[in-house]
DNA sequence: AGCGTGACGTTTG
DNA sequence: ACAAACGCCACGC
């Protein structure tokens, strides 16, 4: 028979491990008009530390994806990309698409989400 | 199997 | 406010 998979073999309750799925998983977890920062997408997808690798990910990802990519930004509340480059503009427009404001080139800090349980004011 | 790249974050000056 | 230095390491070649 085929070699089955030690994880699925075991019966493991994870539904998908690796880096990948985890920060997919959280991404596609942010509610519209909400952002998270590449930081907090990697610690709430149990890989914190890695919000580089976070960033990495996200530029891999097909034009076509359904994932929620623009609620993603950097910490300090700016966005990863060049406010005049394509990407930068479509990731504002979409932003300000769903209410979130932005103060100059930074997203208001109210709209941050934390999953955690704190929510934003 | 190794190496360069890079949609970040924090610290330091 | 700005810049530089580092740490992080998945992904594609």
């Amino acid at each position: 028979m085929t070699p089955v998979n030690p994880e699925q073999q075991a019966g493991n309750p994870i539904i998908a491990t690796g880096f990948r799925q985890e920060v997919l998983a959280t991404v596609a977890g942010i509610p519209a008009g909400r952002v998270l920062a590449y930081g907090e997408v990697a610690r709430l997808s149990g890989h914190p530390g890695r919000a580089r690798q976070v960033g990495r990910l996200l530029s891999t990802l097909p034009a076509d994806t359904v994932l929620p990519w623009h609620r993603v930004l950097c910490a300090d509340g700016r966005l990863a990309f060049p406010a005049d480059s394509g990407a930068g503009q479509e990731q504002k427009l979409r932003l300000l698409a769903e209410g979130v404001q932005f103060r100059g080139q930074r997203v208001v800090a109210g709209h941050f989400w934390s999953a955690a349980g704190r929510r934003a004011t």
